[in-house]
DNA sequence: CTCTATATATAGCCGAGCGATATATTGAAT
DNA sequence: ATTCAATATATCGCTCGGCTATATATAGAG
């Protein structure tokens, strides 16, 4: 149950869930998708043809840059925010969290809740 | 300043908002969009080329009905939830709510704040 | 040797949000 | 009367992002 969020809801925060998993610590492509996996619960599982493509747009947009590392047998793709990134990132989340007080006040507003059983 | 939220953003919830203004009494497309900006402090504005096909699109998923009435000299479209449009709500929100937990979190695990000034 | 997990990449489809445009009416200001 | 803004709905076509499917390659377990 509550298996996986709808790919429609992810569509808006999705540059936002990787920029600041980056934000820890360098990451490679399918480390932030285990990341992302299990820091929702398994809720989010980015597939390869979402991350991939998002990763290059990041990069293009100068908000993340890479380098690749095959010093460890397995070949890697690393990021790392960039200062523009990080400048990103800070005022994304910024936004979300106005746009998660809104969306909860209109759902508050309108939404009645169950009364506690009993 | 903090504009508008970017319609990325908006995206895979906007279903949700419209469910939700619906949840409360009728509304019309014109209404639901008043309501909408009042309701969020003037950040969602929505376009009427989004708002039109979005309404059509939750009718076409019986979600919700209409019913054209001109009696008041407005010609208007009145718009209520079906019962498949309660449940949805319903489980939207709850979807929703996790959603924003999530990304609460992950944004709290890797976004430090600034220091308060001083 | 096979199978799974790791690791990245891209082509092509699909669907949502939006700008532009169109139409029609009301009421206020000129 | 006429002009203009607000009200009220509708649709075309563009763009862009997420996903499925597909491809490639290696490591390690059995």
């Amino acid at each position: 149950m509550t298996e996986k969020f709808e790919s429609d809801l992810l569509r808006g925060s999705l540059d936002l869930m990787v920029l600041s998993v980056l934000a820890d610590e360098s990451q490679y492509g399918y480390s932030i998708q285990k990341r992302l996996n299990v820091a929702s619960l398994g809720k989010v599982k980015l597939p390869a043809g979402t991350l991939y493509p998002l990763l290059h747009r990041l990069e293009s947009d100068k908000l993340i840059k890479s380098k690749w590392d095959d010093s460890t047998g397995r070949k890697r793709k690393w990021y790392e925010l960039t200062a523009k990134g990080k400048k990103r990132l800070s005022a994304q989340a910024s936004q979300w969290q106005q746009y998660a007080a809104c969306m909860t006040s209109l759902i508050g507003n309108f939404v009645s809740k169950p009364e506690p059983s009993g």
